[in-house]
RNA sequence: GCCGGUGUGUCGGAAUUGGCAGACGAGACAGACUCAAAAUCUGUUAUCCGCAAGGGUGUGUGGGUUCGAGUCCCACCACCGGCACCA
């Protein structure tokens, strides 16, 4: 009997939706589960195998919860907001908000077809206006406490996009989106004060369960370093020059100073200092390089001494010359640093350039050849000579920094606020009202959603304003405060907005008075479990982290954190072992193996494939042998017999592939889960029969990775009902291990004989049993048994001289 | 440069965390069925020596710990990812 996928499958599906199976409950009685995968971008392309991968972890997951009897909550929705729509709507002249329902119908079709679990009824789309108000709503909310914010500052620009990129979007000095040089420009942008959180996004870490490299990346992202900031006098001057340092034990070990470009410094004294021409000609130099150049000379210092500024080491009184130089930035720290040569590689390849002395402060290394950033006694170094903890040496000078009122221990980090604007049409208002009179005013909670204008035109404007500029009737408005003329802000939200809280409106998706009711939030919050990918670990995960902890300060969350679990699936790879692109031509398209083989083949084809947090090549033969397990799967129904319980021969295997698959499904380990079940039908089809009993098991087992099948079969052999109606299978432990077991015997630790033994012979018994084997005998006949081991139900090993 | 990861047959990958390396799948080869092909089924398949019985060698390289190492330790090589003049 063949088995027809091309009429099963959509036959299934049909039902699932009609029945609502998949829905999540209102019985907030019973235990929850929140799984979560990242929604994806609706993209003229359709959806990539990378996105069936990306869900279908979680998917198996979910299934196996609903049959453990969780309710369970597993949404699906579009982050449609995006450049990509509206170079589209530019190129064709088609409304973003056409290509966009487009494309939505378009992946919501191509998932169907999948058959994901997901509740339709709570389908997300950030473009909606019942969903950006609330985007807006939380924007004014940052604006009401300070956190969003206007500043004037150089900003990474891409003349081709025509749009301001954060230092995320812009890395490598190369535009994210295509991938053209980025140039610095001054211009006046909102921000959000993500840095406020830095220390409680740092903190939140310990109290959840993400993969160990997911915690790392944002810990490194954070960045977060302990030091000490310390004041350096200006001789001739009441000035006082600020840095900061991680290294504040080595303060003898000063030898110049440095400053950032930009430092403020010098036009505050530009008559005293007199060679301000080629000060100005560096300058000048260095705002032309963009950050990427900047950084790729590394090796390269380049800088331009002060003259007419002198600066003394506050410790011993020296008096030390300043430089200028880029390889100080402005944005970290104070924008200058006193220079210990001896101790730094930067500065001390600065020093060798321009003929700095360079003083030892700790022994250790050789700094006639390099730097020596090491541990070591203290030397040159006044009252901190002789000290070899470096631990203890900064904290002894933060002190005396302190007492002498010098200086004081703080920290830094290396995150940066968060660019927050697009000068672009397709992306959430900002809504703010610019007043003559009452300067930056919110507008009304209750006139959100502030809605997009309807235009015609996309384009940009050439200097990097929004295309929203160009509408007299959007920027003109009254000033919601004093009723003057007013305009209205222009810029639009950036494309991580809408992603960061669209977990949030699952809950509760269709509610007006409120993002999420409170009782919803209190119900199904925290995500459980929350799969995506890699690349989404520092950006998406601290952004949406981070107004989720804004959320809880005031008091709109009930939790600390959004997600009590992360983990990152693997990319797949085209077949010839490389990232899939178009331009490769290496894509595979899910549609067609759903097509051609199934969609219960692609489901277990993306799990069997590899390690799911592994990357692994597509392969084209491979995917047939996934073909051939459903097949064979499929006509189980042949050899079926009857039987209430397992037979003897199938009890053992039948409670190991349970245990096994129970197990690894929660580990992730989807490769070996389906392993275990293909070995499990080996067995079978070697005995050559399955009873009622097993064969219900086995499909209760594979359910969650291929529906469509196993709920054929259970109608087509009368189980009663439908699979999502059962629980998933137990195992008894007693019954997971045979009653005999082969061992190997080592002589010397090489493998000499293997025997069969009873499970639970005992060691000597073993041992005994070994010994008797005419292999074994005749190698240690004549020769001092030294050691002799029995390793539980694996090995004997007889060490013999 | 710093941080992290990976390295196992022809290929994708397993290995209960120190205990029989190569599960499972693919491919290849041989056989059955077929007029034939596909599909399906059965068997073989790390490698070297040997007709065979058997023996040797094998988890990137070199050392070490151990009765025993893919797994632990030290040094090195290659590839992948992240950060990158962060003071």
């Amino acid at each position: 009997m063949y088995y027809d996928f091309k009429s099963v499958e959509p036959k299934w599906q049909k039902r699932w939706e009609e029945s609502g199976v998949f829905h999540a409950s209102d019985d907030h009685d019973k235990p929850k589960f929140y799984g979560l995968v990242e929604f994806p971008y609706p993209s003229g392309a359709g959806m990539h195998v990378g996105h069936i991968k990306a869900y279908s972890g979680l998917e198996v997951i979910s299934r196996k919860r609903r049959l453990q009897g969780y309710n369970v909550l597993f949404p699906i929705g579009f982050d449609a907001y995006g450049l990509p729509t509206e170079n589209y709507a530019i190129k064709t002249g088609i409304h973003p908000r056409k290509v966009t329902d487009t494309n939505i119908a378009k992946f919501t079709d191509q998932l169907k077809k999948v058959g994901f679990s997901f509740d339709w009824t709570r389908v997300i789309d950030t473009t909606e206006d019942g969903y950006y108000k609330w985007t807006q709503w939380i924007f004014l909310k940052m604006f009401e406490k300070g956190l969003a914010f206007r500043d004037k500052t150089l900003v990474n620009y891409c003349p081709s996009c025509k749009v301001v990129l954060s230092n995320e979007d812009s890395q490598g000095g190369k535009c994210d989106i295509c991938h053209s040089d980025v140039i610095q420009k001054s211009k006046d942008v909102w921000y959000l004060r993500i840095t406020e959180y830095a220390d409680k996004l740092l903190e939140g870490l310990e109290k959840v369960d993400y993969l160990p490299n997911i915690k790392l990346q944002q810990v490194n992202w954070i960045g977060k370093s302990r030091g000490a900031f310390v004041n350096f006098p200006i001789k001739n001057n009441d000035e006082r020059l600020r840095i900061y340092t991680t290294r504040p034990d080595t303060l003898f070990g000063v030898t110049f100073m440095v400053i950032a470009p930009e430092h403020p410094i010098i036009d505050k004294y530009a008559d005293k200092i007199s060679n301000m021409d080629e000060i100005e000609a560096y300058r000048a130099e260095c705002s032309k390089k963009t950050e990427f150049e900047r950084t790729q000379l590394v090796k390269d210092k380049t800088g331009v001494k002060i003259d007419g500024l002198t600066a003394v080491n506050p410790v011993n009184g020296k008096e030390i010359p300043v430089y200028i130089s880029d390889y100080v930035m402005m944005g970290y720290g104070t924008g200058a640093i006193m220079a210990v040569p001896a101790h730094d590689s930067r500065d001390y390849d600065f020093a060798k350039k321009f003929g700095i002395d360079i003083i030892e402060v700790i022994k250790g290394g050789d700094i006639s050849k390099e730097a020596y950033s090491g541990d070591g006694e203290m030397v040159n170094s006044e009252f901190m000579n002789g000290m070899t903890n470096k631990k203890e040496s900064i904290a002894k000078m933060i002190d005396y920094l302190t007492e002498k009122g010098i200086g004081e221990g703080g920290v830094q980090y290396k995150m940066k606020d968060w660019a927050f604007n697009r000068q672009r049409y397709w992306g959430e208002p900002i809504p703010i009202v610019h007043c003559p009179k009452c300067g930056m005013v919110a507008v009304p909670y209750d006139e959100l959603p502030l809605k997009l204008p309807e235009v015609e035109n996309f384009e940009p404007g050439s200097d990097g304003e929004s295309p929203l500029a160009k509408i007299e009737s959007f920027v003109n408005c009254k000033c919601p405060k004093c009723g003057g003329d007013a305009k209205r802000e222009t810029d639009t939200m950036p494309q991580w907005a809408g992603s960061s809280w669209y977990f949030l409106r699952y809950v509760d998706p269709h509610n007006e008075k409120s993002f999420a009711d409170a009782e919803e939030l209190k119900y199904w919050m925290p995500v459980d479990w929350y799969n995506g990918g890699m690349e989404h670990v520092t950006r998406h995960l601290i952004y949406s982290r981070f107004w989720y902890k804004f959320l809880y300060d005031i008091g709109e969350v009930p939790y600390e954190e959004p997600y009590a679990k992360r983990t990152a699936q693997g990319l797949i790879l085209g077949p010839d072992g490389v990232k899939m692109s178009k331009s490769r031509g290496n894509v595979i398209d899910p549609n067609e193996v759903v097509e051609s083989l199934g969609a219960d083949v692609l489901r277990t084809y993306v799990l069997f494939m590899g390690d799911y947090e592994q990357a692994a090549p597509w392969s084209e033969d491979s995917v047939k042998g996934c073909k051939r397990f459903i097949d064979r799967i499929w006509n189980l129904l042949e050899i079926t017999t009857d039987g209430e319980e397992y037979s003897e021969k199938l009890s053992v295997p039948m409670n190991k592939t349970i245990k096994k698959v129970s197990e690894d499904i929660e580990q992730m380990k989807f490769n070996t889960a389906i392993a275990a079940m293909m070995t499990l039908l080996n067995t079978v089809y070697s005995i050559g029969e399955i009873n009622k009993a097993e064969l219900k098991t086995l499909i209760l087992l594979l359910n969650p990775f291929a529906p469509h099948v196993t709920e054929e079969m259970w109608e087509k052999m009368e189980f009663g009902g439908t699979v999502t109606d059962w629980s998933w299978p137990e195992y008894d432990e007693t019954k997971c291990v045979d009653s005999t077991v082969q061992i190997a015997i080592q002589v010397n630790g090489k493998i000499k004989a293997r025997i069969d033994v009873p499970t639970d012979i005992s060691s000597q018994d073993a041992i005994a049993a070994a010994k008797k084997e005419t292999v074994v005998a005749s190698l240690i006949e004549g020769k001092t048994v030294v050691k002799e081991l029995y390793v539980k139900g694996k090995l004997v090993n007889i060490v013999v001289k």
